[in-house]
DNA sequence: ACAAACTACTATGCTTGTCAAAGTAATTTG
DNA sequence: CAAATTACTTTGACAAGCATAGTAGTTTGT
């Protein structure tokens, strides 16, 4: 079973702020932990996901920090900020709530 | 709390086919149910809701025929088709899939 | 030693679903 | 007789996500 992507779309920011809520990442770690968390059902293309950082830098829901690396790789780092967490709460919230109402919308029968 | 949009991409097809595969209905009468089986939550604009119509009848999933109202304005009606309603059972099983897939996306904890 | 695979980030251009806004036209209500 | 409602259509715009390609350093296998 595959999941459309257009199902996803709207959760994008939403995840990235869930795995950054547990300790600050970079991209290709976070990309991996959305593989973990959603059983390998599930991958992130590499544009969407550095697309949503800047989004999110941009509203002031991340901030972002180059690691030290003294081998390997430059890597940036994401951290999410306090209105990040406060938005993170908001979204769970209303997923809750719309997750009902799209049950009723595509299984629901009419009452006339 | 108001329902983002986001939230709702990807379903407006299943939520028409819904609608449809409970009795033939012209675009009109699906907004009101659509208002009515969201408990006055969700609003379908009126352009997206034609042009799912329009794209669902390409792809075979709907057919349509003109009504023969002989006062009233008119209305154009919508059947679901065998393939339509194959194609609803298949997008309630993929969101039973999506629901939880998402759920751990946005509030599970990561193990590594 | 050298190629292949992996890690890590960036940029460009396209597709698609949805929406706002405006238009047409008939009917019903106050 | 104006205003509201029913009913459908068209146009243009936007934003998220994607495919693709590029840059550049590191690790692994033979």
């Amino acid at each position: 079973m595959e999941i459309s992507k257009d199902l996803i779309r709207g959760h994008t920011d939403t995840i990235i702020l869930n795995i950054l809520n547990q300790g600050d990442s970079y991209g290709y770690q976070v990309s991996k932990s959305i593989r973990q968390l959603s059983d390998q059902q599930y991958e992130l293309n590499e544009a969407t996901l550095y697309t949503a950082f800047r989004r999110l830098e941009k509203l002031g829901d991340i901030e972002s920090y180059w690691g030290d690396e003294t081998q390997g790789a430059r890597r940036k780092y994401y951290r999410i900020t306090s209105q990040g967490q406060q938005h993170l709460a908001t979204a769970l919230d209303e997923w809750r709530f719309a997750k009902k109402v799209i049950s009723n919308l595509i299984s629901g029968r009419i009452e006339l």
